[in-house]
DNA sequence: CGTATCCGGGACGACGTAGTATCGGAACTC
DNA sequence: GAGTTCCGATACTACGTCGTCCCGGATACG
């Protein structure tokens, strides 16, 4: 497997040996192909996604599928890899405003549960392709970048001292989130970020327990 | 599908209308099933298991399979709510010491890491198929049990006070170690079940800064 | 207008796997 | 010993999916 993929990664093709004339290539289903494979891929996973699934709900056939990619493998890869949102990094003014902001997600596209849902999709292909695992550690995890910045602000503003180890940290949400959605089948609602973020992260990157500290009652705090 | 099994709950089997006489059936091929579908499982993951390999592996025909599970998915869900070791919670005298012997494992049996892998094997399965959900809940995993143990008996020496909430802490090893079986496709070491015990879990029931807290260079402490 | 490439749609072949059936042989009951 | 059920092994059927090919129609170039 070669993995390219059209626009693979700076979207430059100046060379297109077209002999003649010919109907041109409709890019626009590009992108249609790309999130419709990555809805069926949330839905029912790598194993249990198939083309003609992909091309039925986008509306195209499946030699336009074909067209583009040279198999389901590339196919997938590359609508994950394309996948970026506009990496936008909430700025609530607070650390923990920040992380409940994300959590959120603006419209269910980049969110935390939308990355475990489609990454526990890509889970069992993950595992057992290394070609595949290494082209999404080539591509990086979007949200990975976004949660080092929301922690490299906090570090800024005087808020927590800077973590020992980031890469766990920024760790614990998605981690935590796929496990739940594995084991207990239900997507990870707001009441368990909070948990995660007010009695996991937050106790461990304040300097001491000068803030609110794993609030037992439904204390409703506001930072948004 | 019933998902019934041989001795599904209880190895009590009375009724065996042997209407004559007969070949009795080799019982300890069940657990020769079993032990290699759970290694199948952990390689290659539930949706490409194939009945052939757990066969082969195990030696036996397939004929033999089927004539003890009606379905690839009842032999699997039979093989892991029977993969319940002999349940020993490792008591070394700190919890520290409890949770590291747990990562280890006593015969890459029933440690942490062969838990990860095999939960990884079945993500998908597990996500999609709720029937397949539900018989695991039902079964739960043995692994919370001994863990949930190891934090009482913390409690009870007055080591740390009482987790306000226990099944997050206790899903914080097994998400995470998952999370990296997933994302960098190795298999956790003791050194990552180290970072994870002596920098998150143990500062957030340490009550104070009094004892060890994060190891930055590799302290080697033994406790067992 | 002729040709070429695209489009959605669908037929088709190749292949892998679940599950069944059958075989020669072994173990057991009567 | 006759009959029955298990054993490992393997042939076989049923079915789903990947990937290719072809269709009628649309859109481009020359």
């Amino acid at each position: 497997m070669s993995f390219g993929s059209p626009g693979s990664s700076t979207e430059a093709e100046p060379e297109s040996p077209r002999s003649r004339g010919g109907r041109r290539r409709d890019v626009s289903r590009d992108g249609v192909l790309r999130q419709a494979t990555l809805d069926v891929l949330s839905e029912v996973g790598y194993e249990r996604l198939t083309v003609n699934a992909v091309a039925a709900r986008a509306g195209a056939g499946k030699a336009t599928v074909y067209r583009r990619w040279a198999s389901k493998a590339e196919l997938v890869v590359d609508a994950v890899t394309h996948r970026a949102g506009p990496v936008t990094s909430p700025d609530t003014g607070s650390l923990r405003g920040d992380l409940m902001e994300m959590s959120r997600g603006r419209k269910g596209d980049e969110d935390q549960l939308s990355n475990a849902r489609l990454l526990a999709g890509l889970v069992s292909a993950l595992l057992h392709d290394s070609e595949f695992r290494a082209a999404f550690q080539r591509a990086g995890h979007p949200a990975d970048a976004i949660l080092e910045a929301v922690f490299a602000r906090a570090v800024a503003r005087g808020e927590i001292a800077a973590p020992a180890n980031l890469q766990l940290m920024t760790s614990i949400v998605p981690a935590l989130a796929i496990y739940r959605l594995v084991t207990s089948g239900e997507p990870p609602d707001e009441a368990f970020f909070t948990s995660v973020i007010d009695e996991l992260i937050l106790p461990l990157v304040m300097p001491r327990s000068d803030k609110q500290l794993a609030p037992r009652k439904r204390t409703r705090q506001r930072d948004d």
